[in-house]
DNA sequence: GAGACCCTTGCATACGAATGCATCCGGAGT
DNA sequence: ACTCCGGATGCATTCGTATGCAAGGGTCTC
C-alpha cells in the first residue's frame, strides 16, 4: 500500500501549528499571519503536501469539476469546442469529466452519474435535455448550460449561434450568385439547430423572392447526407445549389457529387456548410459556409455556467451570438458582397 | 441553497436499519439480507437516494476516475481514441477526467492537479512524461499508461500499434509499386512514433535495397508538412512517392501539391500515411494508409490500467499491436500484394 | 441437544479538510 | 491604565460513506 499521502495533519505536526491553520494557509480568504504562512508553506513543500480535493469537496459541496455531455466527437467543430471549453475551464481552476451520449446510452444515467460526482455544472454540446431531466439538475442545484443546441424549454440557459441569420444569409447569398434551384440537406430535423437553420434558410429565400426546391433530412450523418446528395442530383432536374445543414455533412456531400456522381463543384452545383470547422478552409473543399464564433460561445459558455454557479439566483438565458458568412469557392457568388469580410484570422488558435 | 442531498442516513431511518446496512446494500460484496437490500432500495427509491461518490472515494481512497492526457484534438486519431476510451471505461465503471496538454501548459502542474483528484490512473495519449513525473506518479501509486507513445523509460506502461513494422511494409509496397525517388515526411523526431516510423520505412526500404532520397520532419503539424511537401517536389528532381508520418499531414502535404504546385495523385507523386482515421477513407483523398488498430489499442490500454489498478505489482508492459496496410489509390502499387486485405469493416464503430 | 460456524446487523470510528466558536493576543483610543 | 476591537489560532465538529469489531440469530453436524 504505497499510498501513503501527506495529510494537514503531518504538515501541522512540522510546522508545528494546528490543522486548521495549514487549513486556513491553502483556503483563499483564510485568516492566517505571515509568520504561520510561511512556516506551513516550508512544511508544505519540504512533505511534498497538496490539499486532498476531494476532502475539500466533500465538505464545501463544490467540487470544481464541470460536466460535459457531448455526443458523436466525428464532426470536428465538437473536439474544437471541447478543446477549448476544458482550456477556458482549466483557467479558471475547473476540471471536465467528460461523458459520451452514444444514441444507445442513456442520458438520463449519464445525468445521475455526474450528479453523483457532485459536479458543479453541466455543459450539454449537441444534447437535449427532456424536462425531467433538467429538473432533477435543477432539483440538485446544478446549473446547466446548452452548448450549440436550443430547448424550447424555458429553464435552461443556451448559447448558440443565430442560425437564423447565418442559414437566412447563405440563402440571399446563394440566390445573388444566380442560383434558382435550390435544394438543402438539411440538419437533424429533431434539433432546434437543425429546424432553426432551416427556417432561416428558408426564410433567407422567401425574403428576395425565391423559394426551396428540395429538401432532406440529412440528419448531420455523413451516409445520409451522402445518399441524400445523390438522390436529389441524380434526377432530371438536378438542383444549382445545396445547402448542407453542417460542414460536415457538406463535405460528404461534396465527395458523393463529386465521385459517385462526377459532378464539379462549384461548375455544376454549389455547396455551401454551416459551422466553418477547420477543414472547410482545406483546398480540397475550400467551403464557403457560415462562421460559428466558437469562441466566442465557448468564452459565453464558461461566464454563464460561472455566473450561475457563483449566484444561483441568476435566470437562465438564451444566447445567440452573431456569425459571419466566409467565402470561399465552392459556391458559385455575386461579383461583390456587403460583407466581404477577410478570412485570415478564422482559424487562428486562441 | 438547494443543496439537500438525501443521504444514507434518511434512507437508514425510512427503512428502519441502520446507516451501514444502507451502506452494505450498494456496496458490491457487502453483506445483507434479501429482506435488507429490499427494504434498503425501497427506501432509496422512494427517496431517489443515491451514494455520494465523494465521500465514497474519500474513505475507499479510488475514485474510479481516469486522468486522460492528451495534446491536440486537430488529428482526428485521438478524438476517435478519446471516444474510444471514454466509452471503454464507462462500461468499467469509470470515468474520464481530461486534461489538454498544450505545449505552453506545463505537464507537470497537470500531474499534480490529477494526483490531487486521486485518479486511479493515467492514460497519457500522445504524451511522454519525463522520469521524474512518472517516478511522482509512481510514488503516489497510480499507473500510467501511455496510448500511441513510447517511452525510452522502462518503468511505463505504453501501447502502440507496430510502427516499425507498418512503416517498414508502407516502404516496400511502395517499391513493388515501382516507385525510386522515395521522400519522406516524418513525424516529430522528438516522439518515439515519429522515429520508429521513420526507421521502420528507412529500414524498410533498404531491405528491398532501396534508400531514401530525402526527408523533413514535418513534426505532426499541417502547415510544416505542407511547406516540407513544396520544397520536396518544388525542385528539378522531385520525389515520385512520399511518406507521411501520419494521416493528418499526409492530407496536407496532398492539399500543397495538388493545389499549390498543380500535381496530381498518384499521377505525379504517390502518397501513403499512416493511422488510417475515418477521412482517409473520404474520396477527396482515398488515402493508401497503415491502419492503426485503434479499437485493439483502446482495449489493451484500459486492460492494461485496470490489471495494474487491480494489482500494484503487475509489471508495467510495452504492447506494439500488429496493424495492417489498407491500400486506396493515393499511391501507384503493385498489381498483387501478399495481403490484399479487404477493407470494409476498417471503420465500423464499436 | 449442544457446540461450531456462517451470515447479518449495529455501533463506532476513520477518511482529510473546512469552519463556527471561543480564546488569546496586540495595538489603538480616551 | 483600562477598554475595545480586530486579527490569528486552536478545538471540536462536520461532510457522507465504508468497514473492523462484536454481538445476535439461524443452521448444520455429530
Amino acid at each position: 500500500m504505497p499510498r501513503d499521502r501527506v495529510t494537514a495533519m503531518d504538515v501541522a505536526a512540522r510546522a508545528g501549528v494546528s490543522q486548521s491553520a495549514v487549513s486556513r494557509v491553502f483556503t483563499p480568504g483564510g485568516s492566517a499571519s505571515k509568520e504561520t504562512a510561511a512556516k506551513v508553506r516550508a512544511a508544505a513543500d519540504a512533505l511534498g503536501y497538496r490539499p486532498n480535493v476531494l476532502a475539500r469537496s466533500l465538505i464545501t459541496g463544490r467540487s470544481r469539476i464541470i460536466g460535459l455531455v457531448v455526443a458523436y466527437l466525428d464532426n470536428q467543430f465538437y473536439p474544437d469546442a471541447l478543446e477549448r471549453l476544458s482550456a477556458a475551464l482549466q483557467k479558471r481552476g475547473y476540471h471536465v469529466l467528460v461523458f459520451l451520449a452514444n444514441n444507445r446510452s442513456d442520458v438520463s444515467e449519464m445525468i445521475d452519474q455526474m450528479l453523483d460526482h457532485q459536479v458543479d455544472g453541466i455543459i450539454a454540446a449537441s444534447v437535449s435535455l427532456s424536462n425531467q431531466l433538467a429538473d432533477r439538475c435543477e432539483a440538485a442545484g446544478i446549473p446547466v448550460v446548452l452548448f450549440n443546441r436550443g430547448q424550447d424549454n424555458w429553464r435552461l440557459s443556451e448559447v448558440t449561434s443565430d442560425n437564423l441569420q447565418g442559414a437566412a444569409e447563405l440563402a440571399q447569398y446563394l440566390v445573388a450568385g444566380g442560383h434558382t434551384r435550390i435544394a438543402q440537406v438539411s440538419g437533424w430535423l429533431g434539433s432546434t439547430t437543425g429546424r432553426d437553420r432551416d427556417r432561416g434558410f428558408r426564410d433567407g429565400l422567401s425574403s428576395v423572392g425565391a423559394d426551396l426546391a428540395a429538401s432532406i433530412d440529412g440528419r448531420y450523418a455523413r451516409s445520409e447526407a451522402a445518399s441524400a446528395a445523390r438522390r436529389l442530383c441524380d434526377g432530371p432536374h438536378p438542383p444549382e445549389a445545396i445547402f448542407c445543414g453542417n460542414d460536415h455533412m457538406a463535405f460528404a456531400v461534396m465527395d458523393a457529387l463529386r465521385f459517385d456522381l462526377g459532378m464539379s463543384i462549384p461548375g455544376d452545383v454549389s455547396i455551401v456548410g454551416f459551422d466553418d470547422v477547420p477543414m472547410a478552409a482545406w483546398k480540397s473543399y475550400d467551403l464557403t459556409t457560415w462562421s460559428q464564433p466558437a469562441r466566442a460561445m465557448v468564452d459565453t459558455t464558461v461566464d454563464t455556467l460561472m455566473a450561475r454557479i457563483d449566484d444561483r439566483t441568476t435566470h437562465p438565458k438564451k444566447h445567440a451570438l452573431p456569425g459571419r458568412l466566409v467565402i470561399r469557392t465552392s459556391a458559385r457568388g455575386p461579383a461583390t458582397w456587403p460583407r466581404p469580410d477577410k478570412q485570415g484570422d478564422s482559424h487562428a488558435r486562441l
